[in-house]
DNA sequence: TCCCTTAGTAAGTTTCCGTAACTAATCTAC
DNA sequence: GTAGATTAGTTACGGAAACTTACTAAGGGA
């Protein structure tokens, strides 16, 4: 390492460190915290302070001693921009550096309907909207969430079966849409963007991630880090083979998680169309003759994909998001006893099944949230440009 | 990171680049690899050639320009030891820090027969005289190779039923039966240990490494590291489960890929004892009627769970290791069919599945290797050591 | 033989962090 | 109410590491 990067190294953890500390730190805290020593901690603060990346708090007594100075990241010095784009909608959502909502936009529209260059147009209208409510602060990026899989390298789509999209560049082509805006734009699955909403929930954990939605779809989190893999979608496990030569899957193969367990396969088996809202589907498998069938069928093929991931993995939670969330109450005991049966890692310990506390469009947060991370990776780069 | 870690980091980075590079290395070059400047790295060359861990070999002319000197770990300056417990021997290899094999002891038994005391005895007299032959040599550390679970952080064995054993604290007592010494003593599990030597020769690539052994063991490398995973078991996938409610397995699940295509698994479906050699028993699955049947059933089970293990990791490579390595002609057709009819990464583009090359020991030499990692990780202590 | 190219070194400078000692501000005990 | 304890934060200084610039060393090719 160069020395030089020494000095954004410890910019980046101690801004860091001051956001996923669970609440306001001093000066003597983020030392503590980094291993640093108080005066080299003074010293960055001062310097992120006067970039606008941190504020100070009016001084708070806490028993005896000099007050500390709490320090937080600084609100409304930065604009982050998450797109979301669903089967049915587009959402545009503008956060600053302390994952504050500044702007949102959202329009309903059946996205498979249109072509992609409609949809990207719409997007970056959506985008241009957002950031002239908040015109004087700097843009750090774009990042677009999309249910399908994409290079993570270049954000080009490769197929988004929900779109109806295929070969799409997304990030290149928005950043064409935004110019002459010259902001960086990527463009991820929106499992793996979801996810970041659980990580700042559950800093440093290492956990598996399953969100349903039309798909299923996930991630894995090892230490608060989303595992990336050689393509970029390491934990998309819907394809994990629960049944070989099982049901049909919208891939093309046969037996997959996805063709037993998606929200289309349940809005089948409940004899709905593919529109129902989630509360339709959920009290009519609840009313419906075939429930507890149902139940046990979701149960037991996600309890089987988790288990042979968790041994792979070696992990031990799992945290249930998307549409499984609300019927997580319904399906954890029967997944948790199909994982105690043929996962490994039980043999070590409790096995932690859990619920991603619902809140509202995680795909579109984890977005903006990702648009934000440059910041604390890089804070140099940000401190230069406030000068 | 504090400035004092700054000279330990480009010290072990340094060293890292020179063991990892395919051949001698010029100053010049490491300057290259590691981006530091020349100066930096002659300075910190300097001290490590000081500390005796980097030798400087004569002066070689490659085109125009003034000749490089090149460097290369330092031959017999330290002493690594490893040892590995196997289910009929014990094996006990002192290597240098180019790798070079300084003393070997190997002694044949059934360590089921006897107490797991007896056989850390056995283990420590090896050591012993391995030691003994190169006496002069300070030593680094001793890592044990056991073929079962074990704990990462105190190299407690959970068990391990290939000897018996449960509940063994190989590293604390092998600590003790080494006294006066006082070096370090690990223990790991051995297939995670056979991989290191895959990977010095695939260094920073990512792949999935599947052993076959008295059991089917594995683990996952992400760029070069192994996975660790929470309990330190990751890539374990002995026990996925690729038939529910299948046969029964040893571990005393069902279904379990170890049930169908462990070494004894096979020994039974030839018919054959448990002790048999590998060469009979696959001259004997060769001749047998049920041949392509067992082949199949190899390739068929291997697939399915090398697939999801792909899937979810999203990795595009697999080796073959163990017993399967000799066979893997014979089932790659198989596997290649079954892991492209159901692994999501086939679709993005070719998929390895690659044969590890030969090596005798390969879980000795990773423990060796293992037991050599300090030096490389902090230089630093052994450039004291040695003034 | 001269020039070009590449390897490696030397001297001086900059940057960054740590240490030690200090000031600041509050609480507590008497 | 005041002294002392306690914790937060700053100042001044020193040292270590790496960078820049400029150099020497040593060989190849026209």
């Amino acid at each position: 390492m160069q020395s030089a990067h020494l000095r954004e190294h410890n910019l980046s953890a101690v801004l860091g460190a001051l956001q996923s500390a669970p609440s306001p730190t001093s000066r003597a805290g983020l030392a503590a915290l980094t291993r640093l020593t108080k005066p080299t901690v003074s010293k960055l603060v001062e310097e992120l302070v006067g970039a606008g990346l941190v504020e100070e708090g009016a001084p708070v007594s806490a028993g005896a001693g000099r007050p500390m100075v709490p320090l937080r990241p600084a609100a409304g010095t930065l604009l982050a921009i998450g797109l979301e784009i669903a089967a049915d909608h587009v959402s545009c959502l503008g956060i600053d550096l302390t994952g504050e909502e500044l702007a949102r936009r959202t329009v309903y529209r059946r996205i498979a309907d249109g072509t992609a260059e409609d949809t990207l147009a719409l997007a970056a209208r959506l985008v241009r909207e957002v950031r002239a409510e908040v015109p004087e602060l700097p843009v750090v990026g774009v990042v677009a969430a999309v249910p399908g899989r994409i290079a993570p390298d270049d954000g080009r789509i490769l197929s988004a079966p929900g779109l109806d999209w295929a070969d799409v560049p997304v990030g290149a082509r928005l950043h064409e849409l935004l110019a002459p805006a010259d902001w960086p734009v990527g463009a991820q699955n929106d499992n793996r963007l979801s996810v970041l909403t659980e990580i700042d929930r559950r800093p440093g954990e290492s956990f598996l991630y399953v969100r349903g939605s039309t798909g299923v779809g996930g991630a894995v989190v090892l230490e608060g880090s989303v595992l990336e893999g050689v393509h970029g979608w390491a934990g998309e496990f819907g394809h994990t083979v629960v049944v070989p030569d099982g049901l049909e899957c919208r891939c093309g193969r046969r037996g997959c998680l996805e063709a037993y367990i998606s929200y289309l396969s349940l809005a089948r088996q409940a004899g709905l169309s593919e529109d129902v809202r989630l509360e339709d589907l959920v009290e009519e498998l609840a009313r419906s003759s075939s429930r507890a069938e149902a139940i046990g069928v979701i149960g037991r093929s996600l309890g089987l994909a988790v288990a042979n991931a968790l041994n792979v993995l070696d992990l031990s939670t799992v945290v249930l998001s998307g549409y499984l969330a609300p019927i997580a109450e319904e399906i954890t005991p029967i997944v948790r006893e199909t994982v105690e049966r043929h996962a490994l890692a039980a043999e070590a310990g409790p096995l932690a099944i859990e619920r991603s506390d619902h809140l509202a469009d995680p795909a579109l947060h984890g977005a903006a949230r990702a648009a934000l991370q440059p910041v604390f990776d890089h804070p140099v780069t940000w401190i230069e440009r406030t000068r």
